[in-house]
RNA sequence: CGGGGCGUGGCGCAGCCUGGCAAGCGCACUCGCUUGGGGUGCGAGUGGUCGGCCGUUCAAAUCGGCUCGCCCCGACCA
């Protein structure tokens, strides 16, 4: 740890009033450079590529195949569809030398929607599934808690394109599925709700909401059954019980768009009676940043972060307590090199900082799995291994911390 | 956009109301010793155009005007 870029602090700071904003500075993860605007630190951009690589991995056993679209789009696409004055001051607009109009993409149906009707003439490459993993931007009217709702941010976005409306509705169930296996992997609890389309357009929509008190996003669920919404006038549909208002934070959000843009977009495709059809589309987003707050939110202490460990920036760290020591150095040296042979995502703690420092950083960062080689290794060849989420800890002898750190990543790994 | 708050070494704050004494405290940082199972202890140091501009005054961190930035609540939004 003594060469990593982990710029911690002691304090709250000023500007943070929510835990997962607060511990992400704190714990040296991010930065601000602008209202809504962050730099992630290295131990932040480990834990977005995990969900990242959570997402893609998923993305793709469904069917998804992944590209990267520009975020500078032309103006006249987004003219095209309407959106250029629909979307309003949120729409971060330029122009080139040549006094053109461009925009940054908050979201691309136009610009997905445009490769589709250029590309795909027969209903024989449908059903297409494309996705990317790319940075947004929104001129948010009032950036707040971080990175849960900034003005650039990487958002995973999938578009499918089917030639009816039965194949929308298989995409759509995939993509559910898929995002239901997203989540769980990242080691989160979550709801499914039904949800408004707003500016995006389409028909039908659920949100994937992360339950938090801090959630900006209110929505209605039924204690007796599973139904849950984000519409006010709702009346449940499932049973005759009153709906209960709790809060949430919005990680995924899916739509059925049906023929929106590429009817106004002119993408159409031949079927197979030889008619000219517009091609049928649903679009599935995932916030990437705002899910490593989510999680943050759901999962932290007084102390600070508790990292499921599927998306921890490390799996395990190693803290001799005293790094004077020569034989506790040791050791701690023994089992890094034996768990980087392994496969862990291991860092040692070769600080020469007190323990009671480099434990309260630990817990700060959040390593979900801590092996702490202290004075019992000195007398007694006992290594302790403490489970950050619940405390628990375990004693054994060195020549048994691998097998039970094998173990106890087993027991952690979240069930899918 | 309406309402509220903040801006003083890297971080967290005091000082401002009631102008003047040397711009202070804690943390961090550097050096020395010390300590090493829950942010060790002691000592000595480094570092600040008090967000910016204009004004009032013999004198401005402090008073007035303008401006920039940041945060929170609301409306809005994925």
């Amino acid at each position: 740890m003594s060469s990593l870029f982990v710029p911690t602090l002691k304090e709250n700071p000023q500007e943070a009033e929510i835990a997962s904003h607060s511990l992400m500075l704190r714990a040296g993860m991010i930065r601000q450079l602008s209202s809504g605007v962050y730099i992630f630190l290295p131990l932040g951009l480990r834990t977005l590529n995990k969900i990242t690589k959570i997402v893609k991995e998923e993305m793709d056993r469904a069917g998804g195949q992944e590209l990267l679209l520009p975020a500078l789009h032309p103006g006249e696409l987004w003219k095209e569809t309407g959106r250029w004055e629909i979307y309003g001051p949120e729409l971060i607009r330029l122009k080139d030398r040549r006094d053109r109009d461009f925009c940054l993409g908050p979201t691309h149906e136009e610009v997905i929607t445009d490769l589709a009707r250029r590309e795909i003439r027969s209903y024989r490459q449908l059903p297409l599934l494309l996705y990317q993993i790319q940075t947004k931007f929104r001129d948010e009217i009032r950036p707040r808690f971080g990175v849960m709702r900034a003005r650039e941010f990487i958002m995973k976005d999938l578009y499918s394109f089917d030639r009816d409306f039965e194949g929308l509705r298989v995409s759509y169930e995939k993509m559910y599925n898929a995002y239901c296996r997203v989540f769980s992997r990242c080691g989160l609890s979550y709801k499914i709700v039904l949800a408004e389309s707003g500016v995006i357009g389409g028909e039908v929509s659920h949100e994937f909401l992360i339950p938090a008190d801090s959630g900006e996003e209110k929505f209605l669920v039924c204690p007796a059954c599973d139904f849950g919404t984000t519409q006010e006038e709702a009346k449940c549909p499932n049973c005759g019980d009153s709906l209960e208002e709790k809060r949430g934070i919005e990680v995924g959000h899916i739509f059925q768009l049906g023929t929106k843009y590429s009817e106004s977009m002119k993408a159409y495709f031949v079927d197979k009676d030889g008619e000219e059809k517009p091609l049928i589309m649903g679009c599935y987003g995932i916030g990437i940043g705002r899910t490593m707050a989510a999680a943050i939110e759901a999962c932290h202490d007084e102390k600070g972060i508790q990292w499921p460990l599927s998306i921890s920036p490390y799996e395990v760290v190693i803290i001799p307590v005293n790094w004077r020591k020569a034989e506790q150095r040791k050791a701690a040296e023994e089992i890094y090199q034996e768990l980087k042979k392994r496969d862990f995502e291991v860092v040692i703690d070769d600080r020469e900082f007190s323990a009671g420092y480099k434990f309260s950083e630990a817990d700060l960062i959040g390593f979900p799995l801590q092996v702490i080689v202290g004075e019992k290794m000195s007398q007694e060849g006992k290594i302790e291994i403490k489970i950050r989420q619940n405390n628990e800890r375990w004693e054994t002898k060195k020549e048994e911390v691998l097998t039970l750190l094998l173990k106890l990543k087993e027991e952690l790994a979240p069930k899918v």
